[in-house]
DNA sequence: GTCTATACCTCGATAGAC
DNA sequence: GTCTATCGAGGTATAGAC
């Protein structure tokens, strides 16, 4: 990930092990306890230094959300493009779908504190912050649309359900596993292939 | 709701109007901004009184969470419970369920406010508060778990996915749907009818 | 039942030494 | 690049008048 606050023209790198510890620490708070209530004097603890050292590397507590909000959002973006790229342009939409959805599953649940603190605060962030970090969502639904519109033209998607509410209701069903996923019980693999399946056929047996 | 905090042997009230308004209140602060980043000026305000006002009807902020937290879950609890329990006790499995759904999702939708704070900020809250609503919580989801144990049992639900795993992914898609359900795009019947579709049968059409 | 006034605390952010 | 020290603002909660 290139810096956003430096334009070096070779070797672009802000990305100190500091910075980057500081904004991890601060995913897991925010996470668990939310953007307000997360002081940056537990930021600067989690990551071993004073609090004022903060505005070393960050101007401010927003500019922190800020980063943390694109981190969770872009590491489920790569891994969604990464597997769907990777099929030919003729594949079957059921198989694009599944590719998008394994991407999104790995993207966010190995990439957890991010994710979450993503999905948890982004309804009670200050509005400016929610301003700056509503176009990247909606390219993400819009590339989601695309997926599922072609799937809908090919026939594969049952014409009785609308795409957008499709896509809201998977979604955030998806993004939901990541306040109950537990590594522990069963491989990915097998996770994954179980609501795929829900996903695609439902819960109940076919008649 | 019989009051919690005063044991009247006669017409338990200790539900003023100005008590309901400031836990109505309170519910659309948290669920926009946070448990930590809402202030008690700002409930007062909401209320039409000053924030010293408010602890002549509580005893502090966490009391007026406990009592938001379980009113967005009792509110789905009792919708559910309602409408599965109209029906025969043979009623087939989907009949019981389609009515769980449509319970949970009417609870949830009229009471958007109180469930969506509840929703957003449970993973956020003092521990203390957390574990005093985590019986009403397990509670709950052991009801949805004797719905879809019957269900597998009568082999009407998918043999290869657990019962947990469904549990927890239908409820917490039904959940997110609070997050985005537009009431002016549709009526509430058709968009129970999609959600249960989708639910019971996937997105897919049957091959 | 609601008000005003305020005690006490902790926050984000800044300044300047090292 | 990190520290200590500190500012001004605003938080929950309490006390006592009305």
């Amino acid at each position: 990930m290139a810096t956003k606050t430096r334009e070096n023209p070779v070797a672009v790198e802000s990305d100190s092990v500091t910075r980057e510890s500081i904004l991890l620490g601060a995913a897991r708070l925010f996470r668990h306890h939310g953007y307000a209530a997360t002081t940056l004097r537990e930021v600067a603890d989690a990551a071993g230094i004073k609090a004022g050292s903060i505005y070393y590397h960050f101007e401010s507590k927003e500019q922190i959300l800020a980063e943390v909000l694109d981190k969770g959002i872009l590491s489920v973006i790569e891994a969604v493009r990464q597997r769907v790229e990777a099929l030919p342009p003729d594949a079957k939409a059921r198989d694009k779908l599944a590719a998008a959805i394994e991407g999104h599953l790995w993207g966010l649940l190995h990439h957890g504190d991010f994710t979450s603190a993503n999905i948890r605060i982004y309804g009670q962030i200050p509005l400016a912050a929610k301003n700056r970090h509503r176009k990247i969502r909606r390219e993400y639904a819009d590339y989601w649309d695309a997926l599922l519109d072609e799937a809908l033209r090919r026939g594969e998607l049952r014409p009785d359900i609308g795409t957008t509410i499709s896509r809201l209701f998977v979604i955030g069903a998806l993004n939901w596993t990541v306040e109950w996923y537990n590594p522990q019980k069963g491989s990915f693999e097998d996770f994954v292939k179980q609501i795929t399946t829900i996903v695609f056929d439902g819960t109940f047996v076919k008649e």
